[in-house]
DNA sequence: GGTGCCGACTTGTCATTACAGGCCTGTAGT
DNA sequence: ACTACAGGCCTGTAATGACAAGTCGGCACC
């Protein structure tokens, strides 16, 4: 038994291809299909959908992208188990609720607040053209007095006015931006890797610029796929390691 | 003035589009062209390589998941301003899949392969007795080549009984473990940190010991929380990057 | 009862064709 | 000098057809 789907909209407006992505993704994340159930073949949703093979294989690579689906040659297209999703204990987003919990105390300092235009990095991570309004913050965190993590956000400013003005001393910035913005942060992706610290962020570390720390650099988006946050941070792991949960 | 091109081989060893995506991405990754230079259209690329847009595309499109280059409709493609990553996927399956499918060359070398001991910190994390039989792994992944990633595995013998004198070469431990003793991977913890190698490590990396690598140490279990693997890893990521998606 | 092989079904790869729609430039008209 | 627009680029979308290659069940054979 399979669901009646509604018809495509051919007025070009959006893709095929994406439509039929989004009914696809709305069955998966309903959760009609269970972990490792076959979705039907692409010769069968070509036929209940009325396209081509080509537009069940596009929608059907952009669900693979996301990891909604894994397929198998020869056998099918499978609903991937949500298990094989990762979380981040440890960032910056939620990092200080977990240690506090843990009985440490964590205090952040705002080091710099601006309002500035976007460079070419910032506008490539945000998708936002270069030169456009951001709110640029430089923090740095504590762990029971430890300097523990300093981190450079940008957000366009479009997407939260007046953050320049706006005392986060010891708050949470997701909070703020949750509160004040109505921001949810849906998705992200991270690059890690290890690095030495420049004078100045030795310096604010309290660490020699020969100690290896972990950099981060993340871009977060919402629901809609607007970016809305794009941070380097600089971790130090010498006395916290930095954890990752798979499940 | 472009280059010639080494004739691509159709004897389906390998896709086309794949040889092609690896040419055009040695020429990338050359710096035969700079940042925000075109590539040469998908008409031209066509011709040039006599195979069909089809083609083209599937390698255009690796490419730019691989953010080595954009597109702009209308316009054409261009070499991204970026230096290059490696995409590590965080699920409990090996990144060597997720690289080799990216079409890069995964090579892995067993350095050791032995029974032994489970000594203090293995025990932990293993959460069996101190002394109980274990096998160890030392293995070196090398990417294109380069040497990648050192990592140091251990597993309690009495769930992998004979793994000491299976060959694993360039074989996936994971693909072996599932097949050969239906072990499958449910959750894992992971610990990252910014450390130095050893002076043996560095010369298996190719490193210096006083570049900074990532350190990983990990534990794996099964659904019943059996705990099945716990490594201590070290990657280069000097020219490659960690990469993290959060979802 | 086991084994091997065939055929049906699946995804992967590739070619070809067509048109929509964005980008840019040259040119004709003002 | 300026504008409008046509036409020639480019990528994006879509349909169709073909074959390769992996999976799996069933059937015939031993």
């Amino acid at each position: 038994m399979t669901l009646t789907y509604p018809p495509l909209d051919r007025d070009g407006a959006e893709p095929l291809w994406m439509q039929l992505m989004r009914a696809l993704r709305a069955e998966i994340e309903s959760g009609e299909r269970g972990p490792d159930r076959p979705l039907p073949s692409e010769a069968e949703l070509s036929d209940l959908f009325g396209v081509s093979r080509t537009v069940v294989r596009e929608a059907l690579r952009e669900l693979v992208q996301q990891r909604l689906i894994y397929k198998v040659k020869g056998k099918g297209a499978f609903v991937a188990p949500r298990k094989t999703e990762l979380r981040f204990v440890g960032s910056t987003s939620g990092s200080a609720d977990d240690l506090r919990e843990s009985g440490r105390r964590v205090t952040t300092q705002t080091i710099r607040q601006t309002l500035g235009e976007a460079d070419e990095r910032e506008a490539a991570l945000l998708r936002i053209p270069q030169g456009e309004q951001v709110v640029r913050l430089r923090r740095l965190r504590r762990v029971d007095g430890q300097p523990w993590l300093l981190v450079e956000t940008a957000l366009p400013a479009r997407l939260v006015p007046g953050l320049e003005r706006v005392v986060l001393e010891n708050q949470s910035l997701y909070d703020t931006l949750r509160r004040r913005y109505g921001i949810e942060p849906a998705a992200a992706d991270r690059w890690i890797e290890a690095v030495f610290p420049s004078r100045e962020d030795a310096a604010l570390l309290e660490v020699s610029t020969s100690t290896p720390l972990l950099g981060i650099e993340s871009v977060a988006w919402l629901e809609d796929n607007t970016r809305f946050e794009a941070y380097h941070a600089l971790h130090r792991s010498d006395q916290t390691r930095f954890y990752v949960g798979i499940r």
